[in-house]
Formats: structure tokens, sequence, C-alpha cells
DNA sequence: ATGGTAGCGCTGCTA
């Protein structure tokens, strides 16, 4: 099963690139984040014409997440468990079962500011995920938290830790929600089949021609339960999806996993 | 030089 997961950054302004990125590498599933319309306005028939089902969470012309799918997509859930954190008028957490695997689309607010009322959201909005994962899943089961967590990982995830001196996205209380999430049995995927690598970016600002300077960050990450890991047999960014006219400031995160094994 | 770009929607906010 291949699944990607890819911040499209406006679904209108992207669907053209994001359907022929579905043709080109065939995804069984795609997560998608920061769509920016309400379901009325999510373009489900250009899904359904390429043969997924559509599950979409949006509110307003801000976040928005979905999932995409072409093996079965079921017991659809928006916002979390308990909706406290989630439906105060935003839409950042989808999750759905597709062909077995339990799967959340995710877009972790951004944090702005160290010490804001939004970084202090932003660890408590972490909190409730992990919250939600164990309340609806077991560490067994095959599951996987895929999307945007405004969260690099560790010192080299970011092109200058010197540029983000006090800044969010690099704090311990940041990486800390993270590592808890994988100790309660989840794993980076792409750091387990490259440990070595630097330079595994996700995103790169707009400004500055950043992507052609290598200032990128890894903060799309593909964090996956034991029974995927030891089926996982590719994670990789696509770099190329970064390139040419109008791109969104991500690029597509692709794991593959071998369910058959 | 405290910059730059993109998307939202129409004024400035968010990232």
């Amino acid at each position: 099963m291949k699944i990607a997961t890819w911040n499209v950054n406006s679904l209108r302004a992207r669907l053209g690139r994001v359907t022929e990125w579905i043709e080109l590498h065939q995804p069984d599933v795609l997560l998608m984040q920061e769509t920016k319309c309400k379901d009325a306005a999510f373009p489900a028939e250009a899904f359904q014409s390429l043969g997924y089902e559509t599950a979409h969470h949006g509110i307003s012309q801000w976040n928005g997440v979905a999932i995409v799918s072409r093996v079965g997509l079921t017991d659809i859930r928006s916002a979390f468990f308990d909706e406290q954190i989630d439906e105060v008028g935003e839409a950042r957490v989808i999750s759905a079962t597709c062909g077995g695997v339990r799967l959340y689309s995710v877009y972790v607010p951004n944090g702005r500011t160290v010490g804001s009322e939004h970084y202090e959201r932003k660890l408590l909005w972490l909190d409730h995920l992990l919250a939600d994962l164990a309340a609806s899943c077991k560490p067994e089961d095959r599951v996987g938290i895929f999307g945007d967590f405004n969260v690099a990982p560790e010192d080299r995830d970011v092109w200058d830790i010197a540029q983000f001196d006090g800044a969010t996205h690099v704090t311990e209380a940041e990486r800390a929600a993270v590592t808890r999430l994988c100790e309660w049995g989840l794993r980076d995927a792409v750091r387990l089949l490259h440990p070595d690598e630097d330079a595994l970016y996700s995103w790169w600002d707009y400004r500055s021609g950043s992507f052609h300077r290598g200032w990128g960050m890894r903060i799309d990450l593909g964090l996956i339960s034991v029974p995927l890991c030891e089926r996982l047999t590719f994670a990789a960014v696509d770099r190329e999806a970064r390139r040419g006219p109008s791109p969104s400031d991500h690029a597509p995160l692709v794991i593959e996993v071998d369910l058959a094994r």
C-alpha cells in the first residue's frame, strides 16, 4: 500500500497539480492538509473520477484536512474523539480506515511565537492527538498519523539551527510532544529507512528562493505503528513536486508498506 | 536592508 501526505496550501489553487501528481504516482491513499475550503467546496468529483473515495473536514477558508482512498474509506471521524480542541472553529484532523489501516490526516497548529497562546494551544493540541490515538487504537494495530506537524524533530531537520534560536518548530516542548506519540508506539517512517541522511526537508518558504537555496525544514511526518514499520519498504519526500509553476510550499511525503508480507 | 512570497478575499492576517 502506497500512502502519501501533502500539505497542498489551498486545494482550489492546487487541484490541477494534485490530480496530476496522483495520476503519476498512483497512491492508494492521499492525506491532505490546508485544503482551505469548506466541505461544500471540496472538489470530490475530481478525485472520484480517478477512482478515489473522499472524506473532507473543512469549515472555513482556513486549515481543512482530507483523505482520498482507492482501497476503502470507512469509519470516518472528523475532529478529535472528545471534540474539545478541534471544533473551536478549526478543522485540523480527520481519520478513517483504509484497507485495514487506521489513518489520521493532521494539520498541527503553527504556534506562531514561543510562549504565545497559539504556542500553548499547539502543545495542548498535540496532547489531544495522543489522547485521541490512545482512546481509539492499540499500538499493535495498523495505524499511522500523517501530516504537517509543524515540528522539526531534530536539529538536523532544519537547514540552519542557528536561525531558529527561540523559535517555534524546534523547541523541546514541541519535540517532546512528538516523542510521546513515539513512546506510545509510533515510529518516524522516514527516519527508520534514512537514519543517517540530513536535509530530508518537506517544506521551504516561498520567500527568498528558499527551495533553490536548500533552506528547508522537515515538518511533514508519517508516524506509523510497529506492525506497519515491519512492512515498510519505502519512505521519501517527493521534492520534484515542489518545482515548477505555482507549487505548494510543501512537498508530498510517500511511504510504502507491503501488507502481504 | 529587520527584507522576502503566496493564499485568503478585499483589509490585513496567516504561514
